[in-house]
RNA sequence: CGAGAUGUGGCUCAGUUUGGUAGAGCGCUGCGUUCGGGACGCAGAGGCCGCAGGUUCGAAUCCUGUCAUCUCGACCA
């Protein structure tokens, strides 16, 4: 390809509303043109970015037997209405009529077209296991798209689904698509990646993993220990020792205009761990009161409240009189019924806790849940923080770090397959219904985050495998006959050997052409120019400078296919 | 959906306080001089100042509304 003939254009400053470097990058280097709110078009190379990004997920998906196929964008509400995701997605489901007055919904993940392609041919066990999978255009409309091809609301997906027959199967199959994973974005030139356990969220199922790229830009938050433990803040599990103490009386004190955690540690002289918080979140169904006493130094994990109570929440800002909750002054002790009321398990073990007396301006010290309140149940529902002691190995070196994800992989279940009736016979000729698996791969989120892994001040740094072109030919002066011709037959050279070249064939400053380059983020650089040319020579040069080297004309296009080759396997 | 900020040629911005012919740099076109890290000179092209109302002799500038973008929060396979 010849940069005089390619559509794009390069910035020298960056566009005001990036704000990651990615962003910044992929709008200054030419890669995507913005349309609308997380719309965007891609200009050619990140096309074929994306292209070798998708190649690796279909070598890795068929090496461990993944079929692919296609679904439909556009699918009948009725086939979402089977699942019950028709009503249970909000608006970020795109949703609108065909010209007969049809319900019909733009897909934003396909179980339900997995389970509709497979119900009526896999009636068999033997048919069983069977993984299919697709890459395909999504459309979620996200409140809040950003940070470039990080999160936008049109995007590219590759989505797989599995299917088993028993729980073991799933689980052995589950594994080898968490290999493949890694596979996948080592080959892609992912450095900085880890897999954490995760919060399944809308998909349903239990267990679950995602794959993150750790860095300082990143959405998800994620609780790390050396010991291995890897989790999302989300899923993340806390530990807490607490020391017992002395039993005390259950004794009311007066406690004026104090609401804060900071003010009654103040004023009554004790530890915030000795401290039983009262935090008031709202069901979204009928704005019911849901309570969650916690330890007073920690703060609640909305995700992980929402799975133990079952039902989706939103924090109370006001709370009606009638609640008999009284701000500020919320204790476990002689509460109303009515309301939903969960125990962190922080407060466990303590003998002696300070509470709100659900009365204003009054406190209780002494409070011991199982003498004042019951054999309460203790869940987990905590938000887990740098230094908690880590679920796994026991010592408080958890340490949180940010990260963005990259893919994603989960034991479904059953959900959808009973959801929609899809069964098989077993080996006794019973019914059952199959076990799925599934596994999503954003590809352009993938190929920005490989860019903010993988850039500096001038640029994106692409590695091998997924860069636009191997080798970017840099023919600096065109006026001068002897570079033109060197330039262009090592363009032709190269191309002869099945190398992918970018060639500057620009009349431009050289200032201008390195610059250029520099966004390009091409892994070898060819200079040619009067300057080497006089000695006969070709200069080479990493776009992350590990190398550079003058090479004689005749040899260049032979050194650059060794080079090129070594870094593909590097 | 709440709070804040910003909308002026393709890009980055000035001009708005105090209303008076729409500006600069980069980029683009032509000519010339240059040529190893975003050169220089000359000559050009390109803008209903987000949009809609209003105030005024006169609005990029003041008022009202609205839309969009970004940030923080909410939300999010």
């Amino acid at each position: 390809m010849k940069v005089s003939k390619m559509l794009g254009e390069r910035f020298k400053e960056s566009p005001k509303d990036c704000v990651i470097a990615s962003h910044a990058l992929m709008m200054r280097g030419g890669y995507m043109k913005y349309m609308a709110n997380g719309i965007y078009s891609l200009f050619m190379p990140t096309k074929r970015i994306t292209r070798k990004i998708e190649q690796i997920i279909r070598e890795e998906m068929d090496g461990i037997d993944g079929q692919e196929v296609m679904f439909p964008v556009v699918m009948p509400a009725s086939l979402w209405e089977e699942s019950g995701r028709y009503t249970s997605i909000g608006s970020e489901m795109a949703r609108f009529r065909d010209r007969s007055g049809n319900n019909v919904v733009l897909g934003m993940t396909h179980e339900e077209a997995a389970v509709h392609l497979a119900r009526d041919t896999a009636k068999s066990y033997s048919d069983f296991p069977f993984m299919i999978y697709q890459i395909q255009t999504k459309f979620r409309d996200e409140p809040r798209a950003r940070g470039g091809l990080i999160r936008v609301r049109e995007f590219t997906m590759k989505d797989a689904y599995s299917f088993h027959t028993s729980q073991a199967d799933l689980e052995q199959y589950y594994a080898q698509a968490f290999d493949a994973y890694n596979r996948i974005f080592k080959r892609c030139g992912c450095k900085n990646f880890i897999s954490v356990q995760s919060d399944s969220g809308m998909m349903g199922g239990s267990i679950s993993h995602e794959f993150m790229l750790l860095t300082e830009v990143g959405e998800d938050t994620l609780a790390i220990c050396d010991c291995g433990y890897r989790a999302n803040m989300e899923a993340a599990a806390v530990c807490v020792e607490n020391e017992a103490g002395e039993v005390d009386l259950l004794t009311e004190v007066s406690t004026p205009n104090c609401k804060t955690i900071e003010e009654l540690t103040k004023l009554l002289h004790i530890d915030a761990k000795r401290l039983c918080k009262a935090v008031v979140y709202r069901k979204n169904a009928d704005d019911s009161y849901v309570v969650a006493f916690l330890r007073g130094d920690l703060e609640i994990n909305e995700t992980k409240l929402r799975n133990v109570i079952g039902a989706e929440i939103y924090p109370a800002t006001e709370i009606d009189a009638e609640s008999g909750l009284v701000a500020g002054f919320i204790g476990p002790v002689g509460l109303s019924d009515k309301l939903t009321v969960v125990y962190d398990a922080s407060l466990k073990g303590i003998a002696s806790l300070v509470c709100g007396a659900n009365r204003v301006d009054v406190h209780m010290t002494g409070m011991n849940l199982l003498r004042d309140v019951g054999d309460v149940a203790f869940v987990d529902v905590a938000k887990t923080f740098a230094g908690a002691i880590c679920p796994n190995c026991g010592k408080p070196h958890i340490r949180i770090e940010k990260g963005i994800e990259i893919g994603n992989i989960f034991q479904l279940g059953t959900k959808y397959t009973k959801a929609m009736e899809m069964t098989y016979l077993d080996e006794n000729g019973e019914r059952q219904y199959p076990i799925m698996g599934c596994y999503g791969i954003g590809v352009g989120r993938l190929c920005a985050s490989i860019c903010q892994e993988s850039h500096d001040d001038y640029g994106p740094i692409w590695p091998m495998a997924i860069a636009p072109w191997q080798v970017e030919v840099c023919n600096l002066r065109v006026d001068n006959p002897e570079v033109q011709a060197a330039a262009d037959t090592l363009y032709a050279d190269l191309q002869a050997m099945g190398i992918e070249v970018l060639y500057d064939d620009r009349d431009i400053r050289p200032g201008v052409m390195f610059a250029d380059a520099d966004l390009f983020g091409i892994p070898v650089r060819a200079i040619v120019s009067p300057k080497t040319i006089a000695a006969g020579c070709i200069e080479i040069a990493a776009r992350d400078k590990s190398f550079r080297e003058n090479v004689p004309i005749a040899e260049a296009a032979i050194w650059i296919q060794a080079k090129v080759a070594e870094l593909m396997n590097a």
